[in-house]
DNA sequence: CTGAAAGCGCTTACAG
DNA sequence: CTGAAAGCGCTTACAG
């Protein structure tokens, strides 16, 4: 045993030859100094090999009891860590999972879409909970983005967030999909969407909505959201509302939907149009309570009161909802929920177990913005 | 050339004797099929060694022009992405930053602090203009966090942000430092931080909302928040406010301050402790906007008006500050510009760069909660 | 300006 | 249950 570790270390032999206290003097053999502890001195430490070290260390049960606690001793005693990049490298996995967030970085606010804020909270906190790693990076939506990080070997799998035009993005999703990329996207849950899918039931929160709004006797909903086929959860959205308004026989009237991306300044802004169409309208079902808070500023700013003369729904019950004035009634979408869904679903792709895109349910919340209830509408107008 | 080329691919010298046919059926030589795409792959496209294919791609100026141009054709043809595993392992550098989130998950709101969400949201784009990748890892605040991503190669550097008990991490952090892990935090800058700090300047922050409550007239002012070595960022905002009442000849009482941390629970409870001391007072100045938040509501719950009987500021400036009501005066930190700070720093620390701690300017937001002036106050509470 | 060769620090068949 | 050996896909002196 002792010629073993006199072959292995060439500068045993000299010791005997040594000063003793040039052989004492730390450093004299094994310099360490600015060299990296590798598994190789784990296991010299701990009397095994290298390959010995490695299999204790990642909990491998071949590896008898007694030799993993002196492995983890010698590692803990050197302040070993294993390498990440070596071990990726040879084992083709990252432990690590990539979050795409796409935000359109519209002027007015530099801050990120709190509902946005809010997901990327619990997809990061669901990671954890799971042992990943998340690589957040932010894609400006103009911009031509690379998701390079599956094809890098960084990450293991992509989740996709943010509002997205999913139309421009489709053919990149493909060549991803094409490529083996794992994917999941945060989005408008449809038969056609080019991935995984994970969203809230937009449709049938939309029509809580209205039908809510209906409920308090508003005739005249405005739509405040991009209905087109670019924004597919607004599209959605409106869907349900437009479905609501049907079911009680009301006819909708194109002159009271009116685009908005979700901003505050975007929301009043559509408000303003909205005005200036001269169209009269008792209440408004934003497509996002961002346009929500928006359209009330503007509609305080035009003097006309809310709830008393125009009713406000939103959607995403961001946590500003509860503090604007009047608190907004809105659709919840559980983030918390949402963000486990996402990574849960990325997972079970890596691990090529069965996944299906997946409708969370949502939950209207009445607050005082849409309630007309309390003093008795005098004018309230009627259907053209 | 071509003997070389034969030497290298043993199969070439069998294609003359092959059926023309399983010649010709793709797969027969050069079977990648499942195989990852190497620089290998590139050079023997491009013609070039595979060093030149590193080079090339890394924008090495010693590349010709000519040759990049081919390189790079060849790559994107095969559509090639560098392992970045096996790039960094060589390299040593991860191209990636490490942002250790520390966060108390008090039980009532599971959502993060919104004032953190915003730094991470500024700390995250921060990374994105720089060109790294920013790894997010959550640390739950009582659990021995382990920062293994700098010592793991993951990450070149790392960030930690929270409200932070340092007196508890600071063994930690001279451990890592010993290690030469690179580390900037976010917090309170003194003299005694165990590692390059980026904050607001808390002191002054605290200062400017007391003398603005002093300027309302408010004499009773309440500081609600943990003022104790554990908390040094509230620490130095307390400090600050007694320095104004010093400066104003008033006698701080010890009854008037209240341990909180920042969540609106806290600031709840905080009030009620206040109340139940049954001392007068007639303004709040929270260490955060939470607090501030969760303070008010109590107020409201007993029926005290804010401003009029009650004067509150808070602090952070989050977004909700804005829409509560009334309106939070508040002291604004500029997350923006914090993340730009921390990132820039860390950076510095990586290239080995002079760095040092510094402190940022805060501005005072006043807002509703703490304007007294529209109506004349009665009865407030003379000095005892 | 380019190539041949070594090696970063692990994991993983393959043996025993 | 453990070891010897190969090799993951790059980068980087070292030559020329």
């Amino acid at each position: 045993m002792s010629i073993v570790a006199r072959q292995r270390d060439p500068n045993l032999a000299s010791i005997g030859t040594c000063d003793r206290r040039v052989a004492g003097s730390r450093g004299r053999f094994r310099v360490h100094s600015k060299k990296r502890i590798t598994s190789f001195d784990i296991a010299e430490l701990a009397g095994v090999s290298q390959a010995t070290v490695s299999r204790a260390l990642r909990g491998d049960p071949s590896v008898s009891e007694d030799t993993r606690r002196r492995v983890e001793a010698a590692a803990t005693t050197l302040n070993y860590t294993v390498d990440k990049n070596a071990s990726n490298l040879r084992s083709k996995l990252a432990g690590t999972l990539a979050l795409l967030f796409f935000d359109d970085p519209t002027p007015d606010d530099s801050h990120i879409n709190p509902f946005f804020l809010s997901m990327l909270g619990s997809i990061t906190q669901a990671c954890a909970r799971q042992g990943y790693d998340l690589l957040i990076s932010f894609q400006e939506l103009g911009r031509d983005w690379h998701a390079d990080f599956a094809e890098s070997k960084k990450a293991d799998g992509i989740i996709l967030l943010g509002y997205g035009d999913y139309l421009t993005h489709a053919s990149r999703l493909e060549k991803l999909r094409a490529k083996g990329t794992r994917l999941v996207s945060w989005g408008a849950v449809r038969p056609d969407q080019p991935c995984i899918t994970i969203g809230c039931d937009n449709f049938s929160g939309g029509r809580a909505a209205t039908e809510h709004l209906l409920d308090q006797g508003c005739r005249r909903i405005a739509f405040l959201g991009d209905a087109s086929r670019h924004f597919p959860e607004f599209q959605e959205r409106y869907r349900g509302h437009l479905q609501a308004l049907r079911t009680r026989g009301i006819v909708p009237d194109d002159a009271l939907q009116v685009d908005a991306e979700s901003s505050q300044s975007s929301g009043r802004l559509a408000l303003k149009t909205l005005m200036a169409r001269a169209e009269p309208f008792d209440a408004i079902f934003a497509a996002s309570d961002l346009i929500a808070i928006g359209a009330i500023g503007a509609l305080s700013e035009h003097g006309i009161d809310v709830p008393f003369e125009v009713a406000v729904a939103g959607f995403d019950d961001i946590p500003m909802a509860s503090y604007v004035n009047p608190p907004l009634t809105t659709v919840q979408q559980d983030t918390r929920r949402a963000g486990e869904m996402l990574v849960d679903s990325l997972l079970r792709l890596i691990h090529n177990e069965p996944v299906a895109s997946r409708m969370l349910p949502m939950k209207l919340i009445v607050r005082r913005s849409s309630l007309w209830q309390e003093v008795p509408r005098a004018e309230s107008p009627r259907e053209a």
